[in-house]
DNA sequence: AAAACCATGTAATTGGTTACATGATTGG
DNA sequence: CCAATCATGTAACCAATTACATGGTTTT
């Protein structure tokens, strides 16, 4: 039954929250778990199928006029099982491919002020992350009691301090690369 | 000419230090990239001979009696200026996903002490992270002057920010674990 | 004697992205 | 009226991993 697509296991964790269509999930995957993990259409409508044949879940399709139907989907105890061995398993490291680090990496190769660029770009980047984190923190606060809570907090925790610590980096390593060309400079 | 493997640009940068083999080329990965790039030889040997038909590099072939020959690449006048347009094209931004984080995301539906082995499991991991880069710091630090070592301690101080920030998530979240744990045993 | 290093490659498979195709409905 | 939302899917492509295949040399 088990097979490796990651997909399966975001799907089947977004089904235990309750019964959604492939369009259901995405939107949850982009609003919800956005922040570390991602799906794309062209993966999930065949994960969803294979997981049907395989009797992780059901599918019920609902007739819409005009409109394409909608087929929603529902763990079975099947899903259920396979999902907490999953769950229990040592997670697997992240592959790390950073295309900024390789760039900064050889740096010395570039202009400063594209060194700069690259840096500013970033920062930015990690500012409008941070006002999300913010965003949504707030609405955690204001979230009536849930049981779930915890552990959302707990994986949003992780963002806001890494996306701090990036910001550090990009503000130490902007004000290294300015006091290096100043002196060039000079 | 250009086409997108991620792997080219690692590899020609690899070779603006120095002429390499695959295999010279694989371990620089592993020792000096290893924290932000991984490569395998599965990819990256077909790779290099995609690189070296597009005339990014060159070859020569060094005989080694009852050694398989040695194939030792060089970059080109072209290999430079596509390495140099993409050092200076934007970096694009990491896809994320994070297997732990899902789990935890979950978390819920799991034994609080199966939570608790996965935040000590990677508390683990990362500790181990930090020591080698305190390693490398100290390396760098003794290192005679090289042009290039700004740029190596920027992704290394990279390194190092986020390993800080990833082992204050650990360990805050495994406080808050046992605070509720502890409630609930009461 | 075993482990680690040197050295290159192929084949099978996966796991996933992007672009394409279609089109009604709702909200501003 | 335009943009966004709802809704599903396929085809082409691709990058990259893993396992397999081979085998001498150096270090512990």
């Amino acid at each position: 039954v088990a097979r490796g697509s990651k997909s399966q296991w975001a799907i089947l964790g977004v089904l235990t929250i309750k019964p959604s269509s492939g369009y259901d999930i995405k939107k949850y995957a982009e609003e919800v778990l956005g922040h570390f993990w991602k799906e794309s259409y062209g993966n999930l409508y065949p994960v969803l199928k294979r997981m049907l044949e395989a009797g992780l879940v059901t599918s019920t399709t609902h007739r819409q006029p005009g409109k394409p139907d909608r087929i929603e989907y529902a763990i079975t105890a099947q899903g259920e099982a396979a999902f907490q061995r999953w769950l229990a398993q040592p997670a697997e490291p992240e592959k790390i491919r950073s295309d900024l680090l390789l760039k900064l990496f050889f740096g010395r190769q570039l202009p400063p002020e594209v060194i700069r660029d690259h840096l500013e770009r970033y920062q930015k980047q990690q500012q409008e992350i941070m006002h999300i984190f913010e965003a949504v923190e707030r609405e955690l606060d204001d979230l009536p009691p849930d049981p779930n809570l915890p552990y959302w907090m707990l994986t949003l925790r992780r963002g806001l301090l890494l996306t701090e610590a990036r910001l550090k980096w990009a503000d130490e390593s902007l004000a290294a690369l300015s006091s290096r060309t100043e002196r060039i400079e000079e």
